[in-house]
DNA sequence: TCAATAGTGTCTGTTAGACATTATGGA
DNA sequence: TCCATAATGTCTAACAGACACTATTGA
C-alpha cells in the first residue's frame, strides 16, 4: 500500500491578461476547477517539487517562484492531505497562452476548493505586497517591453492609478530599467520606445516611514 | 512503533532587549542551541500547534504569532522530519523575561541547525518587512509606551534611524496612537506622555512609488 | 545650576501630482 | 487633417529632515 502524501505543493500561476491578474486552473475532480497540484516525490526537495508542478502545468518554468507559506487549519483539499505549502509563480502573458487550463481573473474566482481559495488570496496578496521591493513586475513582463506597459503591470499589482510623469521620474532615479534602440507601435499613435531590467545601483536613503496599518 | 513526525513548528521568538531584536534559544541535544519547536498533536491544526509550541517556550502566548513559511530544501534539523512550518512571534520586553532559554541579540546568534538558521533569517526578515504594513511595533511594546520607545522600535525594525520631529508627524497624520493621561520619568529628563495603540481612520492616499529593488 | 530628555515651531530642499506642451505616428 | 499615444518641462502643494527652541524633570 503506498504511503499517503504528507503535504502537497499548490501553485499560484499569475499572470497580467485583459488588464487584470489571471490565475490558471486546471479541471479538478467533476466539474469543480482547482489550482495545479502535486504530491512531493521521495526525497525531493521543497523548491524543486515545486518547480516541476509549476513547470507541468505551465509548460514551461515560470519567470518567478516564491513560496507563500504552509496552509492546513483543517480547511479542505482535494488531495486529502493536511498541509499544502503554496508557491506563486509569476508568469507573462506571453508564456499564458502555453499553458493548459483557464486563466480566471482574480476578481471573478469560481468555487475552489476551501484551502485553495485561502491559498490563492494569499498568493495574490503576497505578490502584491512585494511589488514595490522586488522586480516583480518585471516577471510578468516580456524581456522588452515600454513603460506604459511597466506601469500598466504596476497598476494592476498595487490596484491604484499612478501618475504618468511621476512613475518615470521615480522609474529613472531607481535606475531600474534601461532603453533599447527599438520602437513598438500599438496602433495610433507615437510609437514607444522599449525597455529592457536592468538594474544598476542601490537605492539608498529610502525617506520617511509611511505607516501603513489596516484599521 | 509510533509513526514519524511529518514536519515540525519551529518558533522565532522575537523580542526587543537592549536596543536590538533579540530571538529566543534553548538548549537542544548537546550543548548546541536550537529554537524552540515542536510536532504538530494528531489532527492539531497548523496555527493551533504554533500557538501551543509558542505558549510552551514563552509561558505565556506571544503578542502575535504569524507564519513565515515552509522550510526544508534538504537542510538539517534536529527532528529529523524533512519539513519544518517556521512561525515568528512578538513578545515584549516583560513577557520576554517570563521565557525559558536564553535572549540572543539577531547580530550576533550561536551556531544553529541549518534550517534553523535559514528559519531566523527569514523570520526576522519578514518581521521587518512587514513593519510599517502591520502594527509589528506595537506588539513588541506593552500596551502603554512612550513615543520615543515606539520610535526606537521603529529604528529597531527598520534598521536606521528616524527623525524625531518626522516620526511624530507622520504618526500623528497617520491617528494610529492616542495619549493616555499618564507620564512616566525615565532617570533624569522631562517625563513622556504615555500612547496607546488605537488606529482610527484608514489612512488612504498613498502618494508615489518607491521602487526598492535589490540590485 | 546643569544635564538630559520630551515635545514643538519654523525653515528649506525634495518630490509627487497637476497641467500643459511637444513629438510622432495611424486613420 | 484629426486623433491617439509617447515623452517631457514647469508649477505647486505636500512632506521629510535640519535646526532651534521651550518644557520639565533629576542630579
Amino acid at each position: 500500500m503506498p504511503k499517503a502524501a504528507l503535504y502537497t505543493l499548490d501553485v499560484v500561476a499569475l499572470a497580467p491578461l485583459g488588464g487584470e491578474l489571471a490565475v490558471l486552473l486546471q479541471r479538478g475532480a467533476g466539474a469543480r476547477r482547482a489550482l495545479p497540484w502535486g504530491a512531493p516525490r521521495d526525497r525531493e526537495r521543497l523548491t524543486a517539487g515545486a518547480h516541476r508542478v509549476a513547470r507541468t502545468a505551465l509548460g514551461a518554468p515560470p519567470a518567478a517562484l516564491e513560496q507563500v507559506g504552509a496552509f492546513g487549519d483543517g480547511l479542505r483539499h482535494p488531495s486529502g492531505a493536511d498541509l499544502s505549502v503554496a508557491f506563486a509563480a509569476l508568469v507573462t502573458a506571453e508564456q499564458a497562452a502555453a499553458a493548459e487550463g483557464d486563466w480566471v481573473p482574480t476578481g471573478a474566482l469560481p468555487a475552489l476548493p476551501e484551502r485553495q481559495r485561502a491559498i490563492t488570496a494569499a498568493a495574490v496578496e503576497a505578490v502584491r505586497a512585494r511589488a514595490d521591493r522586488a522586480p516583480v513586475a518585471f516577471q510578468l513582463l516580456p524581456a522588452a517591453f515600454t513603460l506604459s506597459a511597466l506601469q500598466e503591470t504596476y497598476e494592476l499589482l498595487l490596484d491604484r492609478r499612478l501618475h504618468k510623469a511621476s512613475f518615470r521620474r521615480a522609474l529613472h532615479a531607481a535606475r531600474l530599467v534601461q532603453p533599447i534602440d527599438e520602437w513598438r507601435s500599438e496602433g495610433r499613435g507615437r510609437p514607444a520606445q522599449l525597455f529592457r531590467y536592468a538594474p544598476r545601483k542601490r537605492r539608498r536613503g529610502q525617506r520617511g516611514v509611511r505607516f501603513d496599518v489596516p484599521t
